[in-house]
DNA sequence: AACTCGGTCACT
DNA sequence: GAGTGACCG
């Protein structure tokens, strides 16, 4: 009795410490990404000012990421290359490699993949945020590290330099050397630490392990907010980068909300913030304390109303969702301005460079998470539009044509031709942008890998299935019953597929296996890739793409495309394996040619 | 004559 | 379920 009313003082007394989470969540957010991926693959950049562009034609490329160095003189995000080498005259741009015509990111959702698997090792919960974040569930890990560790043989003197608590002001020195010491010396655990901040002082050392098992195994830095929830570690990664890591406990909340900008807060950096700050005339998310939650609900609705009430205080209920693949694949292109895509010929051109690159993922996908996309969506935006258009249609198989097909009468549809010059249309408005995205995910069954693939590549006719039609036919069809709707979705299934058990779950770890991974750490077969693997990789790729062009796998085939021709275009010396692509390219100036004309 | 090219989620 | 739009980097 008297014993289970202390349990309950002591839950009560935990739930005001944490904010009422209960748990630990931790945000891996790496640093300068992109970056770090090209500086890996060229090792001689390293210790230089670096900025990663796409395309360079039109004012040096746009830029897209940009590292420590760079960032001193004020190079950013969204400048053009021409600007930052005015602003820093050292720089290296990288240009991120092009494929098709187009930019091709295929590295750095690969770099991306192996930090994942490497995380994966250490807590059964993960959610892939971005390219270059995630959030993990730590609460279980922390657990079961302190309980199988009596605290005098735990890691006093763990190596936490790099960490800091927010809060105490770090750029005031006298303030500084009182958080580091507290932690460094372990006295926190005697005394002056409430229970939630113990909780993630333990995270850190588990965070510490998990940034250099990233550094090891993967070559990358990253940054890490470690507190109770999404928001709070989110805010608190942004405090100290690169290389070093936060912990934002309840107890700090209100003095670091008292100088946080509304806009820094997740979901607050757009419209929504600024409707705040102008409603409310305030500036810092402290201030919304002051707001009751009625005054809130009526001011921004009942759901945003109360989720501002409960954010200023520390407290969010965004649930962590365990996946660490996207849910959906897609590529697209802009065509600003003078670039717009004005005739048939245009239009399709770039959607059967579109898809072709959709296909191609889609395949890889196929093989490293077996499962089929049933769906595609295409976007695009005519030229005097506000917003993009987007229509659905289904995907029976990974087909080109398929995609090329029900695209093209999708922007064709609303958007008719004024004139006809031979073969090819002229539109009055262009196109300004084209999109194509998969989703709809099923797992595919096991055993049945074989048929899908040969479903996959085998050279059946385009099965044309109009905008309109539904995927319910789909759904029915044969080949559907051998898989089972992606784990999420499988709560609102309607089929009654066999449950199979799914990659994912089998993936799950238990948590005795994540504390070993804790005490010692494994090092994972394949994770660390060498220079050679990565060449052999390269190699296999290339013949792929030969092989794919053939669609034969003849081997002297093969060997008779490294000979050369002469183009008969502009007369220079082509390997036959990209003639395909140099006789593209010629295409592609004959359209820019044309735009220049219409 | 241009903040790309990805992604996720909420609302209707 | 489809389409639009907000938000992130």
């Amino acid at each position: 009795m008297i014993e289970s009313m202390i349990d309950l003082l002591t839950r009560v007394v935990l739930i005001m410490e944490d904010g009422g989470s209960g748990k630990v969540v931790v945000l891996v957010d790496m640093d300068c990404f992109y970056v770090q991926v090209e500086k890996r693959l060229h090792p001689e950049l390293k210790d230089k000012p670096c900025a990663i562009v796409q395309y360079n034609k039109w004012q040096g490329g746009s830029i897209i990421a940009v590292d420590y160095e760079a960032r001193k003189y004020g190079v950013k995000r969204s400048l053009k290359g021409k600007e930052a080498k005015e602003k820093c005259p050292g720089i290296h741009l990288v240009q991120v490699p092009e494929k098709r015509r187009k930019a091709d990111l295929s590295n750095y959702r690969k770099a991306s993949g192996e930090v994942m698997k490497v995380l994966s090792g250490f807590t059964s919960v993960i959610e892939r945020a971005s390219i270059d974040e995630a959030f993990l569930d730590l609460t279980e890990p922390v657990k079961d590290y302190i309980n199988s560790n009596s605290f005098d043989s735990l890691e006093f003197h763990a190596d936490l330099k790099s960490t800091h608590v927010a809060g105490c002001n770090d750029d005031d020195d006298t303030h500084k050397d009182d958080c580091d010491l507290r932690i460094s010396r372990g006295d926190w655990f005697k005394s002056s630490c409430s229970s939630d901040e113990r909780v993630l002082i333990v995270a850190a050392i588990l965070v510490q392990r998990i940034r250099e098992t990233i550094l090891n195994e993967v070559g990358f830095t990253c940054s890490a907010g470690i507190s109770h929830n999404k928001m709070l570690a989110k805010l608190a990664a942004g405090m100290h980068k690169p290389n070093q890591q936060t912990i934002l406990p309840q107890s700090q909340v209100d003095v670091v909300f008292s100088t946080t900008l509304l806009k820094k807060v997740r979901h607050l950096g757009g419209k929504l913030g600024e409707q705040v700050q102008d409603k409310l005339k305030i500036e810092c998310v402290g201030q919304l304390q002051e707001y009751s939650l009625k005054v809130l609900q009526e001011k921004f609705g009942l759901k945003t109303g109360s989720w501002l009430y409960e954010l200023c205080r520390g407290i969010c209920h965004e649930k962590i969702s365990n996946r660490i693949i996207t849910k959906s694949i897609g590529c697209g292109k802009n065509f600003p301005g003078p670039s717009k895509l004005k005739t048939a010929k245009a239009v399709k051109y770039w959607l059967e460079q579109l898809s072709r690159e959709l296909v191609e993922r889609l395949e890889e996908d196929m093989t490293e998470n077996t499962r089929q996309a049933q769906s595609i969506t295409v976007h695009f935006l005519p030229e005097g539009q506000a917003s993009s258009v987007a229509r659905t249609f289904a995907l029976p198989s990974y087909n080109t044509s398929l995609i090329v097909n029900n695209s093209w009468n999708a922007i064709n549809k609303g958007h008719k031709p004024v004139t006809n010059e031979e073969s090819h249309l002229t539109w009055t408005t262009g196109i300004l942008n084209i999109h194509l995205s998969a989703g709809k995910f099923v797992q595919c069954g096991k055993g049945h890998m074989k048929s899908l693939l040969q479903l996959m590549s085998s050279d059946q006719e385009c099965s044309f299935v109009s905008a309109s039609s539904s995927h319910s036919s789909i759904i029915t069809g044969k080949e559907v019953t051998q898989m089972t709707l992606c784990k999420e979705e499988r709560e609102d299934a309607v089929l009654t597929t066999t449950p199979t058990i799914t990659e994912q779950d089998q993936s799950l770890e238990t948590s005795s296996m994540n504390i070993t991974k804790f005490f010692t750490p494994i090092k994972r077969k394949g994770s660390l890739e060498t220079q050679l693997d990565r060449n052999a990789k390269r190699r296999e790729v290339v013949l792929e793409e030969i092989k794919g062009t053939l669609e034969s796998d003849d081997d002297t085939i093969i060997d008779n495309q490294f000979e050369a021709v002469l183009c008969s275009e502009c007369g220079e010396e082509v390997l036959k394996f990209v003639l395909e692509e140099h006789m593209d390219y010629h295409f592609a100036l004959s359209l820019d040619k044309d735009s220049q004309i219409n």
